[in-house]
DNA sequence: AAAGTATTTTAGTCTTGCCTAAATTTTTTG
DNA sequence: CAAAAAATTTAGGCAAGACTAAAATACTTT
């Protein structure tokens, strides 16, 4: 009998999946930071994932956790939904893009397979979501990304803007003002050896801006 | 404290008013058939709405229960969330008047008030569902519903359709194919005494239909 | 009005998913 | 490399919201 897969499981898959992306194993206390609920509780929900038929997680005592296959199509489904809800939320209803991360996240668990289709019909199919992430395709397969941070730019660099960091909308609000948004042009005017700074030149806008590391490193970008 | 208006209790109490609205009060049968649910777990929420500061529900054992002022307030809102929510899918997505009624059951749980505000304002602020049900103000007053069944008018009576039950879709897809739907007018051509059939001539169709009480119990038209 | 039937309530369980406190393991550091 | 610190797991609990079986109450019918 194949496990049930609850939104609280579904919120688990979604955030081991993100922990996954960057270093290998997600570990107990990311996962219960993430989650904000106490390391003890994620335990329980990981012993639960592993021992589920199938499995949804690998797991091994005081190593941390990765997802199996099957774990890996079950949170690319909701990493779908989020996105192409972002998607439809800022296209259909207005919402600015620091907005539509809360609702999106509440949508992802309840909405109906018909429901993405559709929206990803009415979008046209989009590839990345309102802050240039990256929308699994409906077969479940994560495109790959090849963007990396605007803090390994040097000097006189110029690329486009891919992606930005969606958890913090004071940041998004910001970012939106000074013009770094998806699909967008820019060069390094100068690169601070001391603390990382770097001066930005936007296409389209009159002077240039100084980003700290906090900032660059949140925005992502292909040359 | 103010009790926690779960998705579990909203749906509760959209079902007692939904039964409220027909006789009096509902009984613990009547909302554990609507849930789906044993009715032994009925009379412990029921008794758990009752005690709840500020009560929910007025419940006296082995007589039903009837909406308080904050029981019927949470209640529209509900069904506020699920009429828009109807609405918006149709205009919004193309779901056909069959299809809405499953999607909105589960998002209406869901929506922030934001949400609800901007579907509101992006319908032009409509007063009826696609099924022709109103649509509790956004002040959470119902508007007074004037309609009356089809099966109470007789032979040469004019009207327009204004409601039509919205819980079965076999239902809904064939009246859309005679097109019985709101806001079109219809003509009662016979009334037969034995079965109660009706024979309807709708606006702008060659052919007249007869309807059986079991549908013309569901439709609901205005003079 | 008594008997039978239908409805409702009580009592006791179960599962899910969280919690805290204490024990254990792993990692870091002097 | 041992002691301290950090991370993780175990153990025991709790609340929500469902269930079943049995008891109690209310309604119907003769």
């Amino acid at each position: 009998m194949t496990e049930t897969i609850t939104q609280s499981i579904q919120d688990y898959l979604k955030h081991i999946y993100e922990l996954n992306e960057n270093g290998g194993s997600a570990s107990t206390n990311d996962i219960a930071a993430r989650l904000n609920i106490a390391p003890a509780s994620v335990t329980g929900m990981l012993q639960k994932l592993s021992n589920a038929k199938p499995p949804l997680v690998i797991y091994k005592k005081h190593q941390g956790v990765t997802l199996t296959k099957n774990g890996e199509k079950a949170a690319l489904e909701v990493i779908r939904h989020h996105r192409l809800l972002e998607s439809f939320l800022v296209n259909t209803l207005g919402y600015s893009w620091d907005e539509v991360h809360l609702e999106a996240d509440k949508l992802e668990h309840v909405i109906s397979e018909d429901f993405e289709a559709r929206m990803a019909e009415a979008l046209g199919h989009p590839t990345r979501d309102p802050h240039g992430e990256l929308i699994p395709t409906a077969d479940l397969t994560m495109p790959l990304d090849k963007s990396r941070p605007l803090a390994s730019l040097r000097t006189d660099e110029t690329a486009t803007v891919k992606r930005v960091s969606d958890d913090d909308p004071a940041l998004l609000r910001h970012l939106h003002e000074i013009g770094v948004i998806p699909e967008v042009k820019v060069t390094v005017k100068n690169y601070s050896e001391f603390d990382g700074n770097i001066t930005l030149q936007v296409a389209g806008r009159k002077s240039n801006v100084v980003l700290g590391t906090v900032i660059t490193n949140q925005v992502f970008i292909e040359k």
